[in-house]
Parts: structure tokens; sequence; C-alpha cells
DNA sequence: TCTGGGGTCCTGGTTCGC
DNA sequence: TCTGGCGAACCAGGACCC
């Protein structure tokens, strides 16, 4: 969807079409949301500061961010995708992964799919949507971009390496700017130039990791394949003050709303998570976490405060301020969910094995190395 | 300019049990 | 009894994405 929030912002109020809209932050201390494309001719953009953004556009609507409206106009684009193809991945609140390879005999090839999909959301939500078709994801995404505003992009498989060519690194999935800056200073600048580095020259520069990833990706190699929605791994909330906090009773007034909130959402999806992280983020900009990993996995709202009290005790701030504060439970497991696991008492031959699973939903089968399942289910019993 | 909030994933250090 | 190797788990930090 092209610049989501401002467009159902423009959507519920008509008023507003044609301005210059910033969805974004109220405390003084916010950045942008969202900009609609009058509002991008000013230099205005995602993630910059509320402050930058106003002074660069003074006539700007601004609007305070409606999570729960996104996410109902969400819903509603989403089951328009599935009606098309039940492969349908959602990367966030709106963008997905569709696999129409076996929708083709039905429907027509994905240029045709596309254009159905985007008249659809269109005539039924009233929002523009971008496609871009490619025979991997990642091409498929930047060419999703590209195609912005309104549009739709095609990249066939044999123009791939040419169409990544040109764009700059930071088109390639994990290069932000830390990484951009790193290459920078290498002399490479564009995808490109990383196509024709090779793997022998990135590795010392990237480690041997991303180096094989961003390569593969250079080339229009994403091995990945469509699935559908993924489980939760991690629950959080955090919040930056207006004014820094001093008095530690107030952070722990703080630290219960948002642990009742987390408790909530956790109780509210079924999970439960074995891991409380708490998150200190001081007025320099330094930021902390501290976490404790509990013997059983809890949603308890009473549990997840208590626990993040106890780590902000263990902190001895001694007077300093603090400018955030965030509580977030992680090693995420179903409630109910928990698999079975036989381990042999004599374990110096490495035969512990999962037996059974109740759920199959993390990919074990019947008999697993039980290694594996420590590694991907933390406390299963 | 002065930096939000929701997340995921990776890496490296430490600890612990075998 | 001591030591070293190894893997797993845990912890913290950081880069990145939307």
């Amino acid at each position: 969807m092209d610049a989501f929030f401002a467009s159902v912002e423009e959507l519920d109020d008509p008023s507003l079409v044609g301005k210059p809209v910033i969805v974004g932050g109220s405390n003084g201390r916010g950045v942008v949301s969202a900009a609609n494309y009058a509002a991008r001719k000013y230099g205005v953009n995602s993630a910059m500061p509320m402050s930058t953004a106003l002074k660069r556009c003074p006539n700007a609507e601004v609007r305070r961010p409606r999570f729960d409206r996104y996410s109902e106009v969400s819903r509603r684009v989403f089951e328009i995708l599935e009606d098309f193809t039940p492969l349908v991945q959602p990367l966030s609140i709106d963008e997905a992964f569709l696999d129409v390879s076996g929708a083709r005999a039905l429907l027509g090839r994905p240029v045709e799919i596309a254009r159905a999909i985007r008249a659809r959301v269109r005539e039924e939500v009233g929002l523009a949507a971008s496609v871009g078709i490619a025979s991997s994801m990642f091409v498929a995404k930047v060419a999703g971009a590209k195609s912005k505003p309104d549009g739709l992009l095609v990249v066939p498989a044999n123009n791939t390496v040419a169409f990544l060519e040109p764009l700059p690194v930071t088109a390639l999935w994990g290069v932000g700017g830390v990484t951009a800056k790193r290459l920078a200073s290498f002399g490479l600048q564009t995808v490109g130039d990383i196509q024709r580095a090779g793997l022998d020259s990135l590795t010392p520069i990237l480690g041997a990791r991303l180096a094989t990833h961003l390569s593969n990706l250079a080339h229009g190699i994403d091995p990945r394949e469509v699935e559908g929605a993924s489980h939760d791994r991690s629950i959080g909330r955090s919040n930056t003050f207006g004014t820094d906090l001093l008095d530690v009773a107030e952070m722990k007034r703080e630290i219960l709303r948002m642990a009742t909130d987390v408790a909530a959402r956790a109780r509210r999806r079924d999970a439960l998570g074995h891991t409380v992280v708490l998150t200190v983020r001081f007025p320099d900009w330094n930021t902390i976490t501290r976490s404790h990993t509990m013997t059983d996995p809890s949603n308890a709202t009473q549990t997840i405060v208590r626990e993040a009290a106890a780590l902000l005790d263990a902190l001895d701030l001694r007077g300093q301020a603090v400018r955030l504060l965030g509580v977030r439970l992680e090693n995420l497991v179903g409630e109910g969910d928990l698999g079975f696991l036989w381990e042999d008492e004599d374990d110096g031959h490495n035969i512990d094995v999962v037996v059974d699973a109740v759920s199959d939903k993390f990919g074990f089968g019947t008999v697993q190395p039980a290694s594996l399942l420590r590694r991907k289910r933390k406390g299963a019993d």
C-alpha cells in the first residue's frame, strides 16, 4: 500500500486530499510514521523527527496515528489477497508476498492477477496498491518499491541482474546505514559494484554470512519461498517520555502500565513467554537491555510486572534520568502447544530425540534430535 | 535534525554441564 | 582430582525492517 497511514487518513477525511499530510509523533519527541506524496515533495520522509518535518513543510496537516483503524483497513486488503491465492505471507501491516504460480491456470498471467488485485483494492477499500512481479521474493519487493506510487512493475527473470545493477546498495535487504557506509569506504556503492566484487573480496568486509547473503541478492538469487503467516516471536511495548523520568517510583508505574498491556496481548494470542526483557534508554541515547529467563513460561500480568521491576531494581540507576522504558516478552510458545521430549538416561551417545510434538507449527515431525528442539523451542516440557 | 514503536535476526561473550 | 574441549543456553548489544 502507498503511504499507507496517510492514505487511510485521506480516505476517512477527503478534505485532506491534495494537501500535504503527515502521520506521526505526539509528545514533542515524535517522528514521522508516514507522509503522503504531497508532503514528500517538501523533503518529508518516514522516521524523520517531527520538528524537522514541520520546518520543511509548515503547512502540513498533521494527524496522530490510529493503529486500530489501520489494522481494520489492512484486514480488508488481506481478505482480498487471499481470494487470489492461499499463499499470502504478510511482511507488515501494509505489505505482503503472494505466490501466484499455482493460480495461473485459473486466473491468468501474474500481470493480469496483479491488475485484478489493484482494481479490487481500489474499488472495495478505496486505496492505491502497488505491485512488483518477479521470480523471487527479494526482486519482487524491490520492483514493488520502484512501482510506487500506484503502479505495477514486472521484472522478467532474464532481466533481473540488469534491473538490480544501477540501484544503491541500500536496496539490498539487510543493508542499512551502517553497512552502506562500510561498503562505501571500500568503493562499493551500487548493487552492480556488489555483483562485480565477488564473494572473495566481500567476505573480509562483511563476514562470510552477510557477504554470501548480499552477493546472492545482488544476482537476484533468493531461495526463500512464500509461506503463510508465521507465529510471533516476541511481544513488547516501549515508550519515550515527553520529559525524562528521574523518579524510580514513576518508572515502576510505567513498567506496570506496559507490562499489563504486554501480558494482555500475549493472552489474547494464546502465547506464553519465557524471557522478560527490560529496555532502558538514557538521555544521551545510550540504550541497555536486561533480561531474565524464567523456568516456566508465563503471560500473567503479575509475573511480567514482577520480573521487569526486578530488572529495573538490579540496575541501580542512582538518580540517572531515563528517556525511554520498554518491556518485552520473548521466547514465546503457544498455550497448550508444548511438545514432548524423551531423553535417554545415557546421553553419552547423543541419541536424545523428540518423540512427539503436539503441534507441528514449528516444523518438528515425530522424531528429531532433541538439541534441535531445544534450540528452537526453549523450555519445552 | 536529533532522533518512535512495533518487531526480527545475528553475533560474541559468559556460564554451565558433561 | 584436575583440566580441557565442546555444545547449549543465556545474555547483551546492535543492525535492520516497516
